[in-house]
DNA sequence: CTACGTGCAAATGGTTTGCACATAC
DNA sequence: GTATGTGCAAACCATTTGCACGTAG
């Protein structure tokens, strides 16, 4: 959706180039709070990024293989999570998932309860009521999230799928 | 807005008059699926359906007093929201917290991050939104949630409360 | 150098569960 | 009577944290 500064076809980058635009984005984050930008937070930021779709911070951990303990992987979350990076899914179970933000546009989730399929979707009439709702209650939105429980077409057909 | 069919006030009830609508809701899903409809379980029913706002689980068990020990309330809410009459609200922390269904409008929630207060607002544009959105997918919902996280009026204006 | 970061293992804490006893039907 | 429910305490398990050792700046 967006372009990427550092695309890694194009030769047109800037400043560093082995670091990516939301590696930049992670590193300006960390050092106008004092932090570092360590070679473990660059592995998760990394992992992060290059994962599609939904996960949490063990099969991130599995992902990353020795390079970086779970302990590092869960305080590199709240980081990420803190820096706009990555966003916690609505959550399903007592696990905490997450999704990258960065270069994807904002969406909602529908659940289907039978077969745990999530289908995302991003309306921007719903977008705008939002924000129209929040204007007449004078608050001042960060973020949001919405997710629909039901059940999808294929499990309603019959086609079920495990469980 | 809907009746209750017990209402305290008129004396027009019908069948067990010490029995809430809720109450006869959580015994009809109870039996259907051979379950009983025990004096702890309808202590915790009345305990939520008393409560006013959102709740976890201790706060409920602590309302209870001795009757129903804290392993039966997290039992019965697993229950209670199998049989409709609660449902979760969008977790904030890693405590899971609901509130009642039954007799109540549906409604989505602004969280402050900065005070913690629950703002609850009902749009029905919004609601009409998520059922054609849901057609559109041939999606059959259930039960939606929408969470809207940011910073309150007061908060904003510096008149901050504890934290 | 000094402050910050990491791995490890132990602690935490909300939630679940095994078991023996109690109770609804 | 028998299946279901309950209380208690122990188990679970994702997440957090204390500590001693690394390492970025």
């Amino acid at each position: 959706m967006r372009m990427s500064r550092n695309s890694n076809k194009s030769g047109l980058v800037e400043r560093d180039p082995a670091l990516t635009s939301a590696a930049w984005t992670f590193r300006s984050y960390l050092r106008g709070r004092g932090l570092r930008f360590t070679a473990q937070r660059r592995a998760v930021l990394e992992g992060v990024m290059a994962r599609e779709g939904h996960f949490d911070a063990e099969q991130l951990h599995d992902a990353l293989g020795q390079d970086v303990s779970l302990a590092t992987v869960y305080r590199t979350l709240s980081l990420l999570q803190e820096a706009g990076l990555i966003r916690e899914v609505i959550q399903e179970a007592d696990r905490a998932r997450y999704e990258a933000v960065y270069g994807h546009a904002h969406h909602d989730h529908m659940i289907c309860v039978r077969c745990g399929k999530v289908i995302e979707f991003c309306d921007e009439r719903i977008e705008d009521l939002q924000r129209s709702i929040c204007r007449e209650h004078s608050f001042r939105a960060l973020d949001h999230r919405m997710g629909i429980r039901g059940v999808c077409r294929q499990c309603r057909e019959g086609v079920t799928r495990e469980q």
